[in-house]
DNA sequence: CTGTTAGCGCCTTCAT
DNA sequence: ATGAAGGCGCTAACAG
């Protein structure tokens, strides 16, 4: 027995206490391996006894594949994230795995630190978000050998596995939702101060589509700020106090596109009338609105749990990369009131 | 040097490559003891060419103290939990500590599984939801020696820190308040099928008030999904059906009273002349609603971050858990235009 | 300033 | 069906 009081109890403890040998018990505690009834019994008594705790350190550290999935998310202020990381936990929990993360604020140079730190945790797998990464991030990646799923986009060259929508066509189908419905004269708002690159490109395929059908974007204002229902509201008070307001909104978000809802209900602004507007995500709460807003619906969820087996499948990829895989999940146009 | 390709490079590759033992790559690689300039830069060459990654796994488990620390959250659901989080995550990874995370779905025994399983990592510390918990994770808890802190709620015994406001008292101030401004005829909502335990607390409060005030408690209704505004508003809708509708609604949090908001204003109902609303957490969104929730603000991000301080201070406490710290962080209560 | 020795707790491999 | 030996990658504690 060891004398530290709060040392937590080994196996070597239990072995003892039960008059077997430590690899027995390993063998119990795994259910592995051929043991006896009778050995069975005594053995978990006395980890019952002691109140025995399995180290996973130690076992990670001894076995080849660690219980651990790497995540890094651009923020957890946005249920968009929360739920892509409900949809990971959901079937890591299931696997036994542990998800750990770390928070990038959107910048490509924070999720390189980050990678590097969580992948000292030797993972079996990592998740980010998007495409776009630095060179080293890649390179870190690739040394590693761990498998990597990447949520959110398609658009552009993935690292193996890429579950998500294509941002520049959901951009496209929103642009052309809103010409089709008459609208000539639009505006965008957005936030995080265009380090959200799928927003980015969101709004690439929405100005390809206007500008081609000749229609006019009189507007494209992006704050630096996180996005949410308050800026939404505010940015949309400042844009249409302009003399030169368009008739129509596409936001980045349906945060931002809610506060513009709000705006536009306070102030008795007609909706579609005065203003149109439409948003990105597909939000739950969007249908307790006294207005419904005309957005894309994305399958958060779905991206996280595809990412989860992606990374957890024991499907051989070490050698070659080759298994490039780019699922594309899909989005829907809700159509709304709100344009 | 190794043969598996992807095998990742050890202090042993480095030390080989750099021509010096693997002791001194250990100490290189954590800027311990003394190194010569020039030998600390032929290590780090080596390192870089090889792509050196510090195996946390194995620096872990040889060392006392983990970089860990565990965190049980009822759900990802709910923003109040991602702040709490946020907070959390913040303060640690400045202190280079990893958060690994579970989740309990609001049920007492899932999280005593959680537990187990997040105290096998063995972290320095674990932060939990409330202060109710089962015998089992109280015992494993004690017997593992890990910190612990306990976040949103102080009204009852802590394990040792507690970091939160009293719901109870957040229950009472609603009411006072609402009596004060002359409604008699009170409502509660909530949701999460009682399962909330905070919520549970402040409904006491809350009803404890009324009733001493002799004021009425017409109604009392949870449903059992998840707190959401569009659960809100449904509930809403159906309790002003009843005939014997009351004039003032208690809802059990911000986003189920904001539902309520959003009925009121697409059916034309006054607000607070013929339906009086309150609410809880101060969430950021209520700013930009048309109509200003009354609701109490509680301070988040501060518990995740108080919590998390705590649990990773060395502050001795092994040895008699007697450092019980109960910090309230106060709440406070917003008067908005609904009540 | 650098190297050697030992061992963290567990699991793989090989005996028996 | 069980045990003994060895080592995963790293760091503490001592040499030198």
């Amino acid at each position: 027995m060891r004398l530290g009081k709060t040392a937590a109890p080994t196996m070597d403890d239990i072995a003892i206490e039960a008059g077997v040998s430590q690899m027995t018990v390993s063998r119990v505690m795994r259910g592995a391996g051929k043991t006896s009834r009778e050995v069975r019994e005594r053995v978990e008594q006395a980890a019952r006894r002691l109140g025995y705790v399995q180290n996973r350190l130690a076992s990670a550290l001894r076995e080849e594949m660690t219980p651990l999935v790497a995540v890094v998310l651009p923020t957890l202020g946005n249920r968009v994230f929360s739920e892509v990381l409900t949809g990971l936990n959901e079937t890591l929990t299931g696997k036994m795995i542990q998800p750990v993360f770390g928070v990038s604020e959107y910048s490509l140079e924070r999720e390189e630190e980050i990678v590097r730190e969580l992948l000292a945790w030797r993972p079996r797998g990592i998740v980010l978000p998007g495409l776009e990464h630095t060179d080293a991030t890649r390179a870190a990646i690739r040394a590693s050998g761990v498998r990597v799923a990447e949520v959110m986009d398609i658009d552009g060259v993935p690292m193996s596995g890429a579950f998500g929508i294509s941002q520049a066509e959901a951009g496209r189908a929103t642009a052309r939702y809103m010409l089709e419905r008459g609208y000539r004269r639009f505006g965008y708002i957005g936030s995080q101060g265009g380090r959200d690159l799928r927003a980015a490109k969101r709004y690439s395929g929405f100005w390809e589509v206007i500008r081609e059908a000749g229609a006019q974007m009189a507007l494209h204002q992006v704050s630096d700020a996180p996005s949410s229902m308050v800026e939404g509201r505010k940015m949309t008070a400042d844009v249409l106090d302009r003399s030169d307001a368009p008739e129509a909104l596409y936001y980045s978000n349906d945060d931002l596109a809610a506060g513009g809802i709000m705006h536009c209900l306070s102030n008795g602004i007609d909706i579609p009338g005065s203003l149109a507007l439409a948003g990105f995500n597909g939000l739950a709460f969007l249908e307790a609105l006294p207005i419904r807003l005309t957005t894309i619906e994305t399958p958060r969820l779905d991206m996280g749990r595809r990412a989860a087996l992606y990374v957890t499948n024991s499907r051989n990829s070490q050698d070659g990369w080759a298994d490039t895989d780019v699922v594309d999940l899909g989005f829907r146009l809700v159509h709304g009131d709100s344009c």
